[in-house]
DNA sequence: GCCCAGGTGGGTA
DNA sequence: TACCCACATGGG
């Protein structure tokens, strides 16, 4: 599995080349911008945390006094902006409350105990958790989001209804827990799931996995 | 006008 | 456990 994973991030990597991913001033920053990205691509959520900037209210103190319908005006372009207002509200609010607004000390915990602390926040599911530990604490945590899983199972490797968790654990079972290849390795399947995989329809003409992949040309599982 | 994005939580059977 | 639904903008 190990071969086979490291051979489907070799050939996207050869042919996107490097993402460098996940921009964010601070730390901070990039929690803000795991949270508004759920479920929405990230030029709307540059917008949102650009605004927040504009309004200084890119800090943990601040966001957890500001009222949610400050926020909400403030994150429109990132859709469900009332939702998320309260999902950055709770995270704000558990660093207050539980840590001080020390971020450094809630990011320098274990991953297992990191991601205990992140999972038990209102908001914040285990992808959120894990682009979290991934990007902001820079600790090895596979991030699987929709394309790991479609890119995944198109190549046969997992099955149509895998858990979560089981995703995880089998990419980080057999790839070292190296942070640089978690981040390049999730960032390639997200240009690469854009690019190919965006409909139920793949687009294997030309496709760098296609000579991996179980699916015929052309057709949606 | 229609589809779908780098999800999560809550409700129901 | 397994579904289903709400959330509700903006770009192609």
């Amino acid at each position: 599995m190990r071969k086979r994973l490291l051979e489907i991030y070799q050939r996207l990597l050869d042919t996107y080349g490097a993402q460098s991913w996940w921009p964010g001033e601070s730390p901070f920053e990039v929690i803000v911008g795991a949270i508004l990205t759920q479920s929405v691509a990230w030029s709307n959520v540059e917008k949102a945390i650009a605004a927040l900037q504009q309004s200084d209210l890119l800090t943990p103190g601040k966001l957890a006094q500001a009222p949610i319908e400050e926020i909400a005006v403030l994150i429109r372009p990132c859709l469900y902006y009332n939702e998320k207002a309260k999902k950055l509200k709770a995270f704000s609010s558990f660093l207050e409350d539980r840590y001080s607004n020390n971020l450094s000390s809630l990011l320098s915990l274990d991953i297992s105990c990191l991601r205990q602390e992140l999972l038990s926040v209102w908001g914040i599911g285990e992808e959120t958790a894990d682009a979290i530990i991934l990007y902001a604490a820079k600790k090895p945590s596979f991030v699987v989001d929709t394309y790991t899983r479609r890119i995944l199972q198109r190549l046969g490797i997992i099955e149509e209804k895998s858990a979560y968790a089981g995703i995880r654990n089998l990419v980080m079972e057999s790839l070292p827990a190296d942070v640089p290849l978690y981040n390049e390795y999730h960032a390639l399947l997200v240009r690469h799931g854009k690019e190919r995989c965006r409909s139920r329809r793949p687009v294997c003409k030309g496709c760098p996995l296609s000579t991996l992949c179980k699916v015929s040309d052309g057709v949606a599982p």
